[in-house]
DNA sequence: TTTCGTGCAAAAGTTTTGCAAGCCC
DNA sequence: GGGCTTGCAAAACTTTTGCACGAAA
């Protein structure tokens, strides 16, 4: 037998180096679609499989991850503080909330014996530009 | 010209009493296929157009709601009270949580001009199961 | 050079839509 | 009877996969 094939780290390829980029200056999570359609721009040539695979590849990493809202699969750049998210009724913009509704620190343990690990929060609403002022 | 067209309002079908009435006496949120496969029993010739489209009807009565979890859509019947869900990382059951972590009425206006309507509160972790006791 | 990554295209999965026939009112 | 609904099938999307070529190490 042989030692546990020990993985090659993965390349870094001008496609990972872009779409990685991109995520992270994103004002908020993306969809597959607009991220593709901004990395068309520097790369004109890229293929949308290949953007699958590097979200994937960054999940794996722990350098991103998913926010489904309203069914639609957004990715973000992990890293950026504990967070949540605000869907506005009207427009259907994402945004990003910085303060934090819950108080339950990794550890508490829920009625019931629940032993919360991580929480998400999304609130829907009017955002600031939506609604009557 | 004429008054403004008064919709008529939905008909009551077998299929659209079949699937309200699964859905309502569900354990927790159903997924399309599963759901359909339910009804299959009461209605053979049921098909999953049917079932998106009566789910869509249900949604606009405010009759039901989505639920997404791991990038699955679920559905869940509305007016079960304010609940929030459980997801356990080690089993991936779902549970129901009938007790709210977040102190959010329905008008309350977030930091930076965010009108809150409805909030959505999912926590991840060990259930009372695959916890350590 | 060797292996991994990419682009392209086809496949698989999910949700929507068009249309003729059927059912509700 | 008239119009909304349904079933079926095709279309539109979304995400994954296979493969030959191109690029990183």
């Amino acid at each position: 037998m042989s030692a546990a094939p020990s993985p090659a780290p993965p390349r870094e390829t001008r496609q990972r180096e872009v779409i990685s980029r991109l995520l992270q200056s994103a004002e908020g999570p993306l969809g597959v679609p607009e991220l593709h359609a901004r990395a068309l721009n520097e790369l004109p040539r890229l293929g949308v499989a290949t953007v699958y695979r590097t979200l994937k590849l960054l999940q794996e990493q722990g350098a991103a991850h998913i926010v489904t809202l309203d069914g639609e699969n957004l990715y973000e750049a992990s890293g950026r503080g504990h967070h949540h998210h605000f869907s506005c009724r009207q427009c259907g913009r994402v945004y990003t909330l910085n303060t934090c509704p819950v108080a339950l620190p990794a550890g508490t343990v829920y009625p019931g014996g629940f032993v919360v690990e991580a929480h998400e929060v999304t609130l829907y609403g009017l955002c600031p530009a939506c609604a009557p002022r």
